[in-house]
DNA sequence: CAGGGTTGATTAATCGATTAATCAACCCTG
DNA sequence: CAGGGTTGATTAATCGATTAATCAACCCTG
């Protein structure tokens, strides 16, 4: 025996009215041919009963769940929450729902998530990729998150962009030496940002790189950068590509004795929660993540209700209309003119 | 015309062997009679088919969708991707999916969140509710992840044994005079956790509280907690409820070239992702979120399949077999004998 | 006024899985 | 060897919504 739904279905409207349940289902839909007045007693007398449909009923004869998944690459990543309010308030609004799905950091287990969601018969996928993780042979339309130089990126923040508005913002300062904090060069998003950087470094000024991964990989993981070294060396302008990073950075400099903003600035990316809080504030630059999710989502709803009208499965990445989102600079504390600059 | 799924379904397999698709359902799932011999060949011929059951089918028959909801308070907090980790990893192992809503900070948002889940025909629904919000009127099974100490509570973190456990440690390095640092004294966890630790303070020592919300009502957000005085009044330990206010602590003493841990020392909770990180690495306490979440969705899949047999449903929170969980105290660097006491 | 067209509805099939009810075949046992 | 019991299967109904096909009624128009 079934278990009763706790609303009412469409026949016990159709029974209280005396018409037929496809009359319902197109009085509701306003598809088939029915009088308008009708229409308005049906709709009418389903308020009433607080009608919702079955989307286990409509799923199965439509064959789409009205569901989006949502792989993360590492569910640990600060920005996650940013990004998974965006699409779930986007997805929400576009009248779908967000089922999650967390890759735990491997590739492996990205694949394993997407065939969790796929086994869920999601009507389409979101993913935030993994470092340089190629998404393929997946058989429902896809929307890739990643950055604008990424193959078969759909929409993703202008991570150059952002990168050059970061070391513009140095410059206007007056600082000339750069050292540019990464985490990864396998990233995509990193790279973007670096080279944004580095694009903006003017002629005379000079920029390092410093990638964490590979200074923790002869030194230890979690054992310092070294910093005080370079501010003797004259590096004044620290520039991550991520707030975790530049908390990093800003809480080794101050440990040494070295103040920030007025010794050295340091800089971070993401705007992530506690930059507001620390102290001083930190400088950085931040994602629209609600813009993005909003195309990302349009992009793959488009793509889903055009696949209803035409058998024919388009192409698993989805394209957008905008494949970038421009990232907005947010000053705080921890930027301003270098102390050599001053004494010049 | 419906859409075809990509895969097979029970009457192909019934087909292809010749028997009917009742047989094959019930060789698949174990339950009905069917000799051994025929389990095993249709248990073969859908593995070679790859099947995978449609969920809609099935859904649609046995009113259960597999699918849980979860529903977080205010999806920035960054303890966030922890919890929904954890809940999907337990959900996942327990054959349910996650679908996720956010309550977006605010009582009535929730309450919509709720409601979206419901309409999707979610089995059950685990909350993480937002400050002293009541969770009444579901319709489905609850579990509630808040605060040994609320009513209504499935299970959850051991918040005051958590601060236990860290005002113990900073009296066995000699601490005597603390500043607990909590946010709004209208949360169940953050009482927990300032209950503890006060009730740790020896004969003789004192313990003070600063609520930040309040701090900043008078002095503006984002303001300085004024720490620097509380030092010379004598403070030498500050304990935080969470790794967020712990980092402006730190980050304002830093800034005050006052040194953690030389000086005073500084705890944070939760273990956020950039504790170990810092410089000093933050010493916090940790919650078993993978406990947690384990006892959490057994809570729930208990009652979910329960309601299966009885129709009678059960009330909507459910209980666990342990409501609480210890937390584990994570020992770094900004914790160490106060200044004082190497003098004395 | 015969017959094509439109309007506004109904009928009936369908999506896939589950399960109560039924049934055929066979095995025992008194 | 008649008849109750068990085994191993099938039949058929069902969950709820959607939609192609059909149909009745009516309106026009040549």
């Amino acid at each position: 025996m079934a278990i009763a739904r706790a609303g009412s279905n469409l026949s016990q409207i159709a029974a209280l009215l005396g018409v037929s349940s496809a009359t319902v289902s197109n009085a509701l839909s306003g598809k088939g041919r029915v009088s308008a007045e009708l229409t308005e007693k049906i709709r009418a007398t389903a308020a009433d009963l607080g009608y919702t449909p079955s989307l286990a009923g409509r799923a199965l004869r439509t064959g789409r769940t009205g569901v989006l998944g949502l792989v993360l690459p590492d569910i640990a990543n600060p920005l996650f929450p940013q990004i998974a309010q965006a699409i779930e308030y986007a997805a929400s609004n576009a009248g779908y729902g967000v089922l999650i799905a967390d890759s735990r950091g491997s590739v492996a287990l990205q694949t394993d998530a997407i065939n969790r969601l796929i086994e869920r018969d999601v009507d389409g996928i979101i993913i935030v990729p993994r470092l340089g993780t190629r998404i393929a042979d997946i058989d429902c339309p896809v929307a890739v998150i990643d950055s604008p130089s990424t193959p078969g990126n759909t929409v993703s923040a202008d991570h150059w962009q952002g990168g050059q508005a970061v070391v513009e913002h140095l410059v206007s300062l007056g600082h000339r030496k750069f050292l540019l904090i990464g985490n990864n060069p396998a990233s995509n998003v990193q790279n973007d940002r670096i080279g944004g950087m580095k694009s903006c470094v003017p002629e005379g000024g000079h920029a390092d790189v410093l990638w964490i991964e590979r200074h923790e990989q002869s030194h230890g993981k979690g054992s310092l950068l070294g910093l005080q070294k370079k501010v003797e060396a004259g590096f004044t302008a620290f520039a991550a590509v991520s707030d975790l990073h530049a908390l990093r950075a800003l809480t080794e400099l101050q440990r040494s004795g070295i103040a920030v903003p007025e010794d050295v600035s340091v800089t971070g990316f993401d705007d992530l929660v506690w930059s507001s809080v620390i102290t001083p504030g930190l400088t950085t630059i931040r994602m629209n993540t609600a813009e993005i999710a909003d195309v990302a989502i349009a992009a793959l709803v488009r793509v889903i209700e055009a696949d209803a009208g035409s058998a024919i499965p388009a192409g698993p990445v989805v394209a957008a209309k905008r494949s970038s989102v421009p990232m907005q600079l947010v000053v705080r504390q921890t930027s301003g003119p270098p102390a050599k600059a001053q004494i010049a």
